[in-house]
DNA sequence: GGGTTAAACTAACGGTTGGTAGTTGGTAAG
DNA sequence: CTTACCAACTACCAACCGTTAGTTTAACCC
């Protein structure tokens, strides 16, 4: 047999692709094989090296399309937002848990097939993670510098925020019982409330209430 | 060959955890051949039959044994907070963190290696996630209940609490810049602040004092 | 419509996988 | 001091792995 009537290449590396993220996200990429994606694709296992180069290409690839994607989103929703910190900080949780929810798939395998990167791929995906911590670090420090924010070290700070903000699409499902709008208020509200309150202190304090008027 | 001179059962055993437990964390489970795990406890693929049953089960018996151990430290420090709902989510997660900073392989594993269970095995584990993460759920309960949180879903805001502690083990290395007395405490502010804030608004507010103030 | 290219196929490669069978010699209880 | 058991060994499956080679046919371009 040869080429199959009505094939068209640019749709069968859309579907190697899309299937790809699928089984990588459910089954994990070392337990994925190839064969196992060409039948979810339909064609033979050796008929996918007419679309991928190898199967270490078509996980770096995937990962690197969505870092860049998660980027270029995060740029667009900071440029929109005003100037001050907590408006920033609002505009980057309310992006980042936006796109976060719409791309479960992609953020599993971003986030966790990492290790099944050789180094020289892996180190250029912690570079592009790297620049995206960094915008988030950039919006808590303009916020200390600005007075705005009481927190202890903003990178550190800035880690824990996005692992909270990621978390949420493991659990979240569209048909679930929070709407994402509510799924990003409540987000934003803890953000918000634990930036904006006190430095960590080490001795017991009363009430919440009482202690945060304790400081303003 | 026979048996070898000073060998033991038990410390071969404990030998094949621990170094099941590195190899696992460090290239996936599916990533991790018997070969390579028999390589580094010093003896043949074969003779790890000897201690295992099978590959699957020594990965749900790492993870069960994680979850158990988990779960009775939580207890503890549970057990010796005083009754109030700030005190107990203060000692909740002093726990959590100081507990996983210790585990990070462990916390890795049982975290991410889910997916490789067989349904039986999975569905044993997620019981035991669920009860644990009942137990924040029920501080936050207890908080809500008696005035001294303001948040909008105590299980959304467990699991969002949850996503943001675990991750300081991704990034935190016992040699690093923080110590982990003050990795806690860092958390404990991000967490207490964000519970005891205000329940989040649609609303743009002003500045993050006034926002605070016009709720106290 | 002839020639080129794209995209599928079949067949197979060397290597690895988790797991089993059967054997042997050290260990320890009686 | 015997004997039963434990814990290692060697040897070997059948299945599967990612990948390559060579072939065939549909689609596209001039």
């Amino acid at each position: 047999m040869g080429r199959i009537a009505g094939s068209s290449g640019a749709r069968t590396a859309a579907s190697i692709r899309r299937a790809g993220l699928r089984l990588i996200y459910r089954r994990g990429f070392e337990a994925m094989s190839l064969r196992e994606l060409a039948a979810e694709v339909g064609i033979q296992a050796a008929s996918l090296y007419n679309h991928i180069r190898t199967k270490q290409d078509l996980l770096f690839d995937l990962i690197r399309e969505h870092m860049e994607r998660l980027l270029a989103h995060t740029d667009l929703a900071l440029a929109a937002a005003p100037a001050g910190a907590e408006d920033r900080l609002r505009a980057f949780v309310a992006s980042h848990v936006t796109y976060h929810l719409e791309r479960k798939h992609e953020v599993f395998v971003a986030n966790f097939e990492l290790r099944a990167l050789d180094p020289r791929h892996f180190a250029a995906i912690v570079a592009l993670r790297r620049a995206y911590e960094e915008k988030l670090v950039a919006v808590l420090d303009l916020g200390v510098a600005r007075g705005e924010f009481r927190i202890g070290d903003t990178r550190i700070t800035a880690y824990a925020i996005l692992a909270m903000l990621t978390g949420a699409c493991t659990w979240y499902k569209p048909e679930g019982r929070l709407t994402k709008q509510e799924v990003v208020a409540l987000h934003t509200g803890l953000v918000m409330h634990g930036c904006l309150g006190l430095a960590p202190t080490e001795g017991r304090s009363g009430t919440g209430l009482a202690a945060l008027s304790r400081d303003s």
